[in-house]
DNA sequence: ACAGTTTCTTAATCTACATTAACTTTTATC
DNA sequence: GATAAAAGTTAATGTAGATTAAGAAACTGT
């Protein structure tokens, strides 16, 4: 299962099997079960998590007890409460399985010695999170621009594998809607 | 002026006197008047801006010409489209500025270049793009769970240096609401 | 110093989306 | 495969924030 991690860092970046043997070694398996929490607000957040099998959302609750999702992890992909990890405060978000899934857990030292000792692997950090300014500033700018419709048939369109595996009322809280008022806007959609 | 720029990169991360001179090399100095645009949407971005001075913000239009800022950059930040300016694709963002200002412009062979060989920069970089995301997670679950006035609030006690300096229109339209309804929550909040 | 422009305010009216609640359909569990 | 739980639908009513419009205040350039 590590040879998910492995293989696909070695689509990114390039990496010597003696450096493979380190990374893997920097990292623990972890399963989850659907429904199960990697993190909860308050708690210092210990890893962050690659998953190699599953889906993964991270969401905030607010004052009313509503739920709003921030990100949504498949396979091949990261999650975490990222301020919480790299500053070891408590964290503000919830992290939970919405499938079984299985990820690889790595803790704050181990990812700062690979960082520091490996530039290939801080060169993969800086791709990763460029590559996530990028995308939260454009569901950011269509937030402030678009209507919930259209916010609906972008993601759509961006996400169609998603759109599939994912409850609606999750993705109507990620676009900063009720399920309610998806329901209604796919009902108008698909009878145009 | 430069030392601004390198000045700030010291404070990040370490770097001899020789990198630092080819950092130095790497960029120009433009000055840009206030209203001044450093790209259009359409154009490819050919710069990535270091601000050394002044102020400038990062907007879209939307279909009604209705303006939605993205970002403000102000003494020691970045501005620049960086979706077009990574994959050299025609740019969504108007970056323009908002007071006379000096910048220092990089283009994308310089910078890979810097990053490439210089692991210090390309560290900074990644630190730089981690507290990105960090920061645009946090504008977007903002976004998502508190109320126009809450998100006024926050902003004025995150960033109170920027509400003296950038018009209530642009704070409005970073916040996604219109001037008019910003004037009415002042009212009422500073009545309380 | 003043004419023009930009920004801010106020108030009436409007609308996209929220809330509530009751019901149906789908999925999970033993 | 029955029962419960979770997810989705529908429709009536409510509201945060948008729109429009007009005037006041604050800046800008000469």
């Amino acid at each position: 299962m590590i040879n998910i991690l492995l293989s696909h860092l070695l689509t990114k970046t390039e990496l010597s099997s003696e450096e493979l043997k380190t990374i893997s070694d920097s990292f623990i398996e972890i399963a989850v079960k659907k429904r199960e929490f990697l993190l909860k607000p308050g708690k210092v957040s210990q890893y962050e998590y690659f998953i190699a099998k599953g889906c993964i959302r991270s969401f905030v609750t607010d004052e009313k007890g509503n739920e709003h999702n921030n990100r949504f992890g498949i396979e091949e992909s990261w999650i975490g409460d990222i301020f919480s990890f790299y500053n070891q405060t408590p964290a503000s978000y919830h992290i939970q399985a919405l499938e079984d899934s299985v990820v690889f857990a790595i803790k704050l030292d181990q990812m700062n010695l690979l960082m520091d000792t490996m530039p290939a692997f801080e060169h993969y950090s800086r791709i990763k999170f460029q590559y996530g300014v990028i995308s939260l500033q454009l569901r950011m700018t269509e937030r402030l621009s678009l209507s919930a419709e259209k916010r609906y048939l972008e993601f759509v369109k961006r996400y169609p594998h998603l759109e599939q595996r994912i409850p609606q009322k999750h993705i109507a809280s990620y676009l900063g809607i009720t399920p309610e008022f998806l329901s209604l806007l796919r009902k108008n959609t698909f009878h145009k």
